[in-house]
RNA sequence: GCCGGGAUGAUGAAACUGGUAAACAUGCGGCACUCAAAAUGCCGUGGGCCCUGCCCUUGUGGGUUCGAGUCCCACUCCCGGCACCA
């Protein structure tokens, strides 16, 4: 069969589809970004996805199963600059020819429903969620220090920093002090956590996410240095009595009024003005060099003992964290040991066990006054129930997760639809300063505000987005006051547009709101998401922070967006090593298409290992599937049933349905060639039930041979089969026969042996091997093993 | 350092709840067809030995069990994530 003249042929009539009747079920992938080509990564996470699709449209569900493009993003823009072509062009011309290689796959894909996230129909709605977002007060304005990457000349998010690089460019990350815009998924930090344990998604990435959201419980302890108040939050306060001294960070507001105070103020400033000069990464490779000065002739007391304690600063301690203070205790604090080490500091050991200093574990507690020789676990609840009572502490629970820096100073992306007007300032305003002067944060609701096209997208030095130099859009009129304002010149994240897109899949060309609520309530939430791993703490998490957020504004009625979750592995070069062009391992799908058809190149991909494990690319792999394929074209077919073929097929139907739901593709297509190995040729009925279990694998061969066999209608609209148990029962098996755990002898039986039988049988079988020796125990395993154990 | 996941033939792997380890496929070897090659088909293919048969074999060492790739303990190596989060 010659696939070329075939594929195209069925790609053609199966785009007239429309879903059907029966339950919904929302199936999806993650969008692609429209980087130029269809890469084999691409194939891998769509074409199973869509053979699974597939087989639950045959099993009679009401499959959505869209497609669209994430389409705002650095890349277009870092290729235009390159190309010279504008990121629009570049952008829109991508997405032609994918939507041209996506066809060619033969996925079932419903195109009516795209979406494309740079298009001003679908940002509209990513600047209305922000604007709800902003009036719900999860949108804020800030000056933080944000990491700012000076290649790509735009901040990052705390997710885009990889060991202090950027996970676009690699470059040193540096900080700065800009003012941005912030989402606040802190308040989501619990609901982020506690909420994952209901979900069907890989316990791997549900700890990830936890891990990411970084939950500790513990409490806050007042501390007093030079008379004032210095909260500390710990997740110990049973080791409190081991505190010996406290530690300040660099950047904590007390130290301005306590350094005047200390005998060595420029020992102080000096400290605190080279700690700011590192970046990110020096902070990162000095974890071992705990640097740090004493702050002389300033005190701190410990609430509880009333101990005075020395008082340090050292950037070891995180501002962003806690309350930016910590009390010290050497004896079972990693950190706090070492500096204590470097700086001969008292370490006073509280809690006992057989284990050297510092530890970090559970004992008994020692030297602690009242609250000594009890678990530590006991002692702080008792410490923090008594610092609760007499106010000088409160149980605290921290989270490690930072709000969302969503600002980006680049062209491409979502405008910021906020305005910024000095003229019309109210008390209850949100304000800002810009350059020194007051101005009201107002948002902009006449949405879209269009990203202008400009020529001039060059991201400038300093940081400031293309648009601010563009006087046509920076120049606004305030939507209150109507006097002269000043337009936002940020764009958004484009994390910002992917997580909010499954839900407009479901009303995607809708003018008046997000999606209709009709809409959202037939097909949301997804009820399986499938894409690659390397989500779990960026999109997974913003999308599920979005859906909570908007469920809260009463624009939603479920909490999680992806009810099951499912990785792809990553597909590497046939030498082993990841993809990529100056390796020259890359396999381009469009050649595998040409020289094998889709069908096998679909089929090959769920053939080579377990579906979230990847693996090598093989050229000479793929003719495994080919071949198969070949030997189901020439099976001859005979007008009757074969009964004994009956029973392998339905055995096969039994274990192809099993193993796709579980998404074992390789194993259900193992169990197909297992049957092809074992007959010659086919009834017609058998062949019908065989095509229908290759359907969503090789979607166009199946449909071919299911017409030149002349059966009714499309291979594609009849049920996936259900298998028959009384024709899958096995009249005859091979029972084990053991002797003492060794296989001996295997043999016939009648599939329904008595226990009794068997044991009759197999003791006589094994005769030869038991000779002289004593029966201590027979053991049947149903009807497949017997085992005699005995002795000299 | 901490948290996950993994290690099975030459290779990708299979074995769901402990019950025939290596299904299926690639590769390799042989044979058939062919003038020849490709394609296709058939056979063989974990290791060892005193080869009709027996012994060994799922990273290493121990344990539980009639029986362990699977469960428990200790260790080695590989991969992924986090990383001064108090």
């Amino acid at each position: 069969m010659n696939h070329k003249d075939i594929e195209k042929k069925w790609q053609k009539k199966w785009e007239e589809k429309i879903p059907s009747e029966g339950e919904k079920l929302y199936c999806l992938t993650m969008f692609p970004y429209p980087s130029g080509d269809i890469h084999v990564g691409h194939w891998y996470n769509f074409a199973p996805a869509d053979v699974y699709a597939r087989f639950k449209r045959m099993q009679g569900y009401r499959v959505f199963f869209p497609i669209g493009f994430d389409a705002f993003g650095l890349p277009a823009e870092n290729a235009a600059i390159k190309r010279g072509i504008h990121p629009e062009t570049w952008t829109y011309e991508n997405i032609e020819r994918m939507r041209e290689q996506l066809k060619s796959m033969g996925c079932i894909y419903d195109w009516s429903s795209e979406i494309v996230t740079c298009d001003p129909g679908y940002y509209k709605w990513t600047q209305w969620i922000f604007l709800e977002l902003f009036k719900a007060g999860l949108a804020y304005r800030k000056r933080v220090p944000a990491n700012f990457c000076p290649s790509c000349r735009t901040v990052l998010a705390n997710e885009q920093v990889v060991e202090g690089k950027c996970e676009r460019c690699d470059s040193q990350v540096e900080q700065k002090e800009i003012e941005q815009w912030l989402l606040n998924i802190r308040n989501y930090a619990e609901e982020l956590v506690s909420s994952l344990d209901d979900l069907d998604w890989p316990e791997k990435t549900k700890t990830m996410q936890k891990n990411w959201v970084g939950k500790s419980e513990g409490a806050i302890i007042e501390f007093t240095v030079a008379g004032r108040s210095l909260p500390v939050f710990t997740t110990r306060p049973d080791t409190i009595f081991g505190a010996t001294y406290l530690v300040l960070s660099p950047e904590h507001p007390l130290l301005s009024e306590i350094k005047s105070e200390a005998e060595n103020p420029a020992e102080i400033e000096d400290y605190i003005a080279e700690s700011r000069m590192k970046t990110e990464l020096e902070r990162i490779s000095e974890t071992k060099e705990k640097t740090g000065v004493y702050v002389k002739g300033v005190t701190g007391m410990n609430p509880l003992t009333g101990e005075e304690l020395p008082v340090f600063v050292a950037d070891y301690v995180l501002m962003h964290y806690g309350t930016g203070a910590v009390m010290a205790v050497p004896a079972h604090d990693l950190r706090d040991y070492e500096f204590a080490k470097k700086h001969d500091m008292p370490i006073k050991r509280v809690i006992s066990s057989k284990e050297d200093l510092p530890f970090e574990g559970e004992g008994e507690t020692i030297h602690s006054g009242d609250f000594s020789g009890m678990p530590s676990e006991e002692a702080r609840k008792r410490i923090t129930d008594h610092l609760e009572k007499s106010k000088l502490g409160e149980r605290k629970v921290n989270y490690k997760l930072r709000d969302w820096l969503v600002s980006r100073q680049r062209y491409w992306g979502a405008p910021i639809p906020i305005v910024y007007c000095k003229h019309c300032i109210k008390e209850k305003d949100k304000k800002t300063f810009i350059e020194g002067e007051e101005h009201a944060i107002l948002p902009d609701e006449n949405l879209p505000v269009l990203l202008p096209w400009v020529d001039d997208f060059n991201p400038s030095e300093e940081g400031k987005s293309p648009l601010s130099r563009n006087r046509h859009f920076k120049e606004a009129m305030c939507p209150r006051c109507g006097e002269k304002a000043e337009r936002e010149t940020d764009t958004l994240d484009t994390f910002v547009c992917s997580s909010w897109y499954y839900l407009r899949y479901a009303d995607p060309h809708n003018e008046e709101s997000f999606a209709d609520k009709k809409k959202i309530k037939e097909w949301l939430p997804v009820d399986v998401y499938i894409g690659g791993a390397e989500h779990t703490v960026m999109h997974l998490l913003y999308s599920r922070f979005f859906t909570k957020a908007l469920r809260d504004m009463g624009h939603l009625r479920f909490s999680e967006p992806f009810l099951k979750l499912r990785h792809q592995g990553v597909i590497l070069g046939p030498d082993g090593r990841k993809m990529s062009k100056s390796k020259g391992n890359v396999v381009d799908p469009d050649k595998e298409i040409e020289k094998h058809g889709a069908d096998a190149v679909r089929m090959y991909l769920c053939f080579m290992g377990p579906y979230d494990q990847g693996g090598v690319w093989s050229p000479s792999g793929i003719m495994g599937v080919k071949r198969f394929l070949d030997r189901v074209y020439k099976t001859e077919v005979k007008k009757d049933n074969n009964k004994e073929i009956d029973g392998l097929l339905h055995r096969t139907i039994k274990k192809v349905g099993e193993d796709i739901e579980r998404m074992h593709f390789n194993t259900a297509i193992s169990s197909m060639m297992t049957f092809l190995n074992e007959v010659s040729f086919m009834g017609v009925d058998q062949m019908r039930l065989f095509l229908l279990l290759l359907a969503p694998f090789a979607p166009h061969f199946a449909e071919e041979m299911w017409h030149n066999m002349n059966f009714k209608g499309s291979v594609h609209d009849a049920f996936f089969p259900q298998h028959d148990e009384e024709l899958a029962k096995e009249e005859k098996v091979t029972m084990v026969l053991q002797v003492n755990g060794k296989v001996r002898a295997k043999v016939e039986v009648d599939a329904g042996i008595s226990e009794r039988k068997a044991k009759k049988i197999a003791l006589k079988e094994t005769e030869k091997w038991t000779e002289g020796k004593e029966v201590k125990k027979v053991i049947v395993v149903g009807n497949n093993l017997v085992n005699i154990v005995c002795v000299e």
